[in-house]
Parts: structure tokens; sequence; C-alpha cells
DNA sequence: CATAATGCTTAGAATGATTATAATTTATAT
DNA sequence: ATATAAATTATAATCATTCTAAGCATTATG
């Protein structure tokens, strides 16, 4: 994300307050967060912000290849600024959202193979998570 | 999917001609449709038929776990009357959703194995099919 | 086979996420 | 300083999906 900041410097990218402060939450942020979300925590500090912005921002990102849009939630788009190739954990008993890296070889069965040009590929992990285990065990 | 159909016989499951116009069209199907595809084809034996209807029984078959929600599109839900663990190919240039048999080996790094209870995955394979490969190559 | 009870269908209204619009404002390059 | 292009804003519009309430049809039962 950082990389966001200064890859647009010099272009026609304005560098705008509620810009930057969208920028600034996404920065680092692992929660993968819906428009919502993003536009709840940096409207706080930028009252005038308007969800259309929050909208206009995320798509223009990712438009640029610099945030990723994840379709794992039924509900809604979620971001991630992570937009290096890797896959998720979803707890669905608390819906949380976690990243996995992409070391796990994952290979199409060879008759699909040769018919398909393969691109890329996206794992969705389901499951408990430790902390609701937890809280499960304690019941 | 002619299981739901044995399956329901003798519950509380009203065998409906809609529903029964449902579970026709779902039986074997592979394209993946989604509610708008199957009211476009449906509602054309019954003139009668209701979007509501389609989406109540989209979701009491569901419910049933006769029926699996994807959520791979992220502008509408699509469903599989597939209900085995498989994956899906997904190509990019024309969004035809193909089947993957579940004969792929996934393991979750061994770290996040240790607190997660894994219950399952889902690979979505991203790529270029068949036929629009053969299309692009005639250009 | 008649009927009650429950569950289903229906049209239309409501909701919620997202996109479009059009006027105003602002960042940036000159 | 200022022109220009681009961004912001409030609001309306759109699209998928769910809700509602009234009437209707299946099914179990007598």
């Amino acid at each position: 994300m950082k990389q966001i900041q200064k890859k647009n410097e010099g272009t026609r990218f304005k560098r705008t307050p509620q810009r930057l402060a969208i920028l600034e939450y996404l920065e680092g942020n692992t929660s993968h967060p819906s428009a919502e979300d993003i536009f709840r925590v940096v409207s706080k500090r930028y009252q005038s912000m308007s969800f259309a912005t929050v909208y206009n921002t995320l798509n223009t990102l990712t438009r640029a290849g610099e945030l990723r849009e994840l379709t794992i939630d039924p509900e809604r788009k979620r971001y991630d600024p992570d937009t290096s190739r890797h896959h998720h954990l979803i707890c669905v008993l608390c819906g949380k959202i976690a990243d996995i890296p992409e070391k796990i070889g994952v290979e199409l069965p060879k008759d699909m193979a040769e018919h398909f040009v393969l691109l890329g590929h996206h794992i969705e992990f389901y499951g408990h998570c430790s902390s609701c285990r937890k809280k499960n065990k304690a019941k």
C-alpha cells in the first residue's frame, strides 16, 4: 500500500485528504473490510466524507491493481490491500477472514489442464478459528 | 437432485408444480445458474411463476442441503445442484463456470492448522476456457 | 372423498449494496 | 495566480434479494 502512495505521485491521481485517509486505513490492514467498514472508520475523521467517495476510491484502486476485491462474503464485497497471491481462511462461526500464504501447490486435473489456460487460483478454507474454538469449549 | 424429489416425499415439503419445474431445471444442470437464469427458463412454462417463488425455493433447497449457493460471481449468487465437494474453474473471458472434481490434496500451513478446525475448502481456478482460447487464436 | 391445517405462491413493497448524476470544489501543473 | 482536469458530494437510480400479507393448493386426516 505504501507503494500506492509512491506509485501515484506524479500521475494524475489526485492525492486528496479523503483518499489519503482511506489509504492510511487500508495500509497493512488484514481485516478484509467492506466499503461500509471503511466508511464507518474513515468518516469519523473526515466528517464530510461521502459514501460515494469510498466506493469511487475503492474502484479506482482496484482498477489500478492496488487493491483486491474479494468475493467471499455473499452479502457484500470485501477489500484486501494485499494484492499478492494468497488464500483465505474463513471462520464460519464469527465470519473473520484470515490470510494464508500461497505456498500450497495445487494442480488442475490433466484432462482439464490441457484445454484451459490457467492464470491463477484462490482457495477458501472454511472452519472454526481458534478464538471461536475456545469459546465453544468453554460452554 | 433426483434424490431431492425422493427425499422429500413423505415430509412436509409440498410438491407444487412450480417447485417441481425448478427441480427439473436444476437436475443435472452444470451451468451454475443465477436466480434470474432459473426464473427466465422456468417461468416460460409456468407463466404465473413469481420471482419470489424462485428465491423461496432456492433458499429452502439450500437450507435442506440439497443445493449449494456459490459465492463466485460478485454480482449475484449462483446455484449448484451438485452438493458434493468439488471445485470450480472460471473463465475470466466469458464467465462460464465449470466443475472440477475434488481430487486435489490441499493442506493448511502447519502453524495455522494447529489453531483452526478445518471443515472444508473450495478452490477457484481462473483462466481462459478452451472455447475462448480458440476464439482468441482466430483473431 | 371432503376438509382442515399448514405451507406455498403471488404481487408488490421494502431493503441493502452499489453505481450513476450533476453541481460544486480542489489538487496540480503551468 | 489560475486554468484545467479530476474528485467530492448529496441525492437519485439501479439491481439483487428479502419481506409482507392475502389468497390458494397440497397433504394428512376423518
